[in-house]
DNA sequence: CATGAATGAGACTTCATTCAT
DNA sequence: TATGAATGAAGTCTCATTCAT
């Protein structure tokens, strides 16, 4: 940071540093965009503003790159919803609702929704990214599930049911619509398209009908 | 085929005829294990047994090939289905339920639900693919559940709905299971795995529930 | 032959015999149409009604058909031509006039100037059939036209010359009308383009009055 | 160029501003030796010494290396003669000499005509070339020639005719001299060949003749 | 640290030629 | 004799990776 010195040297410095910062960006971006075979390392170097031999000398390969662009794009979000939750005070249907709503606008409709796209697209090909996923998000996003649905048999709203049934529920919508979005609709624009909000909504409604310990009676 | 020359198997000539379809056997097999852009047609054409100008002989290009392999896969089932449903005289919650079983085992759990996979992953690379899946399949799927839907509505049985909003209601789930076993699931086997079976059944249950015109009063 | 066989057998025979020319016939058309190297045999066998395996059958290769159509093509037109200006009674002048309209009626605007564009295109490539052409064409013509001067210069119509170098003048133009019209002529049609005759004619007129012994004095 | 330091040539710099010459040279004997389809952008790298990769590094595709290669030989040269006829100060017949011989040294006896030759050659098989050719060179040399002649018509030196035609006549023996040159020529190496200049020098005279407005009266 | 020129393996596709039938 | 399925070398072009500067 070397404070106030002149200006250019300052800027070098800080790029330095912000270099791999930079370049995961770019290379997120194109990833989600274009996948990982067509993404060309240079245009991933071109848009964060340095050479390819540089991107070389941040990351030993296109493959390591990817690694990192997934590692670093998914850290643990989870520790702020976990707290949403701990403080929610309201009956857990609001809470189903409201935290699927919150996904929408947190996830669904951002370009994190192009990171799990390019996980599940590419996982087969990267069975160490799709285990890292799948410790790093699909888990931890299992359990603050869970622990919303407990959270609702505990106070008896809902029946009790199977956790990770009930759960895998919950995420199948949201998958969908992600795929949705990243694969078929682009390229085939239509009228009958989603409208994601309306989507989830039903979806959250029909499950927690399911869900809930005597709708009337 | 070629009618009943119980002669001993004209090898030429009986290859000539066998030749497509292990072809795209080989094909159905590299696409889904290893997508579209990183599938070799000179491996396809190892796999089958010939030599990459064979394979040229009869596929003029990847993509065609690509093209037929989905053709073959999955396109071919909609009539098969489409009077299956004709023909189906019980109620229609069972005919949804039928459906989505038979979806099971003719498509989710084969390799044909890797061409679901493969396409939805690398649709944004290849819109012509994308555009002749969404027109081959989508399209026809789309249209098969509506009219499912509509016999429903017609017979009194589900309240009136929006069936384009119903029916990717009915298609998610299904998408989801695809995306599931072909990405994550594959790589991290858990015993919190889904049992698919029942995932369709208790979405049915689920989604009937909310669509039937008041089961009772 | 074998005369009056039954029919088919008989077509059969005639065919067998009928096959070279048949194939030489395709081959010259696409010859000239695409060049040497863009024709393929496939399409020539095709052109000729047999399979490209018949074909090898009576041409070793690509270049032996090549061959075999320049020699069956061009083989001796000359000696027809040799007959007719020994027996021209008129002035040189009129006999060269009427040689470089018949050139043009039966060599310039027909097929055989496309032999000639094919040649001179492809003789780098294919010195055995640029010596050939020489040996059988050429030669022959240049003589012709020697003779035809040298019966000027003995009856004192046209002044004595370098019989080469006007053999070569008189040749000229007619080579340049077979390249602009197998060449760039037909790629970019213009307004500009050669009537061809007339072209003929005024370089007939400016070499004739070149050559003759004292256009008046 | 990268400004003054006279230190021991940057090999690799200095090599980067040599490439594209050294490429295009390479590439112009190639051409004019085997045509344009036969050439294969290996053997040019070869010959530059680099590799097959580094020619695309400099021309997108075979197609625009030619088209380089063109612009460099020969449509490059047109700005030069038009400067040398504005500034001439003769008679039109002299100037008309002096192009004719100019071109032969500047062109004719050079690779450049291996140039038009192959553009002539496989013209009909790549439109795209031809057109360009047409666009690049044919046009403005068509257009500086009825320059010329149109100077001669202005200056009461020449009688007036029509000028495409006129220009055709000029034109017509350098074409004739270079396809000559370049295929059956090379092959048949005889005694009889062609003097070039005393053929250009001829027919200039014979078409002068022909143009001029009464030589005496 | 950074550059970017250079590499070369490899992708898809074409087609003359062979050979079992 | 005739077929046509099969081959495989060759061609153009791409791009991750290296390394001299």
């Amino acid at each position: 940071m070397s404070a106030a010195s002149t200006s250019p040297p300052v800027r070098r410095a800080r790029r330095k540093e912000a270099r791999p910062g930079e370049l995961l960006e770019a290379a997120l971006e194109l990833f989600v965009d274009k996948g990982f075979a067509a993404t060309r390392v240079e245009e991933v170097a071109a848009r964060a503003g340095v050479s390819k031999g540089t991107l070389f000398l941040y990351f030993p390969s296109k493959e390591e790159l990817f690694k990192a662009v997934v590692r670093e794009t998914i850290a643990g979000r989870f520790t702020e919803w976990n707290d949403e939750i701990q403080s929610f005070e309201g009956d857990t249907a609001s809470l189903v609702r409201d935290l699927m709503h919150s996904w929408w606008e947190r996830v669904g409709q951002t370009q994190a929704a192009g990171i799990t796209k390019l996980v599940m697209s590419e996982a087969s090909l990267f069975p160490e990214i799709a285990s890292f996923y799948q410790h790093e998000v699909i888990t931890p996003g299992h359990q603050l599930i869970r622990r919303v649905l407990q959270r609702g048999i505990d106070r008896r709203e809902f029946r009790p049911m199977d956790l990770d049934h009930a759960v895998y529920s919950l995420i199948a919508p949201m998958i969908f619509l992600i795929m949705w979005k990243h694969s078929l609709a682009p390229c085939c624009p239509r009228d009958e398209s989603i409208d994601p909000l309306r989507f989830i909504d039903s979806q959250a409604s029909l499950l927690l009908e399911g869900m809930q310990l005597r709708p009337a009676a």
